[in-house]
DNA sequence: TATGTTACTTACTTTATGTAACTAACTATA
DNA sequence: TATAGTTAGTTACATAAAGTAAGTAACATA
C-alpha cells in the first residue's frame, strides 16, 4: 500500500494495537509498577514483557527506573505521553461496557 | 494467567486489537464500502482482510450485504456497534495528533 | 476462445508469540 | 562453604499468526 489514512494515526496504532502494549499501559495507569507486578497482573509472558517495555521507553511511554537494592526492584512508570492514553483506554472501557458480553 | 482486569475490557482488546481491525473499522466510518476498496484504502492483504471481517461479523461490528450484480459486488457497513467505537478512536486519533511524530 | 472483473481461498514463507529453561548479582539459610 | 532463593531479565525452541503470490468461481465482454 502508499496512501495512508493519517501517518499519525496509523503510527499510534503500530504502536498501541501490538498484543499487550494496550493492557501493560492499563495497567500502569493504575500507578507505578515492577516487572513481576505487571507480568502476573496481565498474564503476559516474561519474553514479550521485555519486549514491549523497551519499546514503550522507546517511544518516551513508560520510564524505567533501577533501584538498587537486594534484590534489584525496577520500576516502570508512565510518562505523561503514556498517561494522556487514559482517555482513550477509557473510552474503549466505555465501549466495551455499553456492548460487549464477558465470556 | 488467571485474574482478570476487567473481562469485557479484556475482551474489547482481543477483537479491537488485532492487526489490522481497528484500521478496518476506522475506514468504514467513512461509509460503507466494498472488500477491494477496503483493502487498498489501508492496504493489508486480502487473506487477512477477509478474515477480519469475518471476525467482525461474527461480534456485529460489521455487515456483509450482497448486491448480485456482475462482476458480484458485496459491502462492509457498520452496525450499530461498530459506529459506537469512533469515540473511542477519535481518542486516539486525538492522542496521536498531539503526541505522536510521523516517520 | 481468451481476457477481465470481484471476492475470495489455498499453499507456502516469514514473523510474532508462547513456553520453559537459564543467567547475573546478590542474600539468606543450613 | 555449599545450597537455595530473590528479581529481572535472556536464550533456544515450538507453535501460531501474518505476508505473498498464485489459483478459483461465476459471470461479461472483445
Amino acid at each position: 500500500m502508499d496512501q495512508t489514512i493519517c501517518p499519525k494515526f496509523e503510527k499510534a496504532l503500530s504502536i498501541m494495537n501490538k498484543r499487550w502494549t494496550s493492557l501493560i499501559v492499563f495497567q500502569l495507569l493504575e500507578g507505578p509498577q515492577r516487572f513481576c507486578e505487571i507480568e502476573s497482573a496481565i498474564g503476559v509472558s516474561g519474553r514479550v514483557l521485555s519486549e514491549r517495555l523497551k519499546d514503550l521507553e522507546k517511544e518516551d511511554i513508560v520510564t524505567r527506573t533501577v533501584y538498587d537494592e537486594t534484590p534489584v526492584r525496577i520500576v516502570y512508570t508512565l510518562t505523561d505521553k503514556g498517561q494522556s492514553l487514559k482517555p482513550a483506554l477509557n473510552q474503549i472501557q466505555a465501549w466495551a461496557d455499553e456492548w460487549v458480553e464477558a465470556d
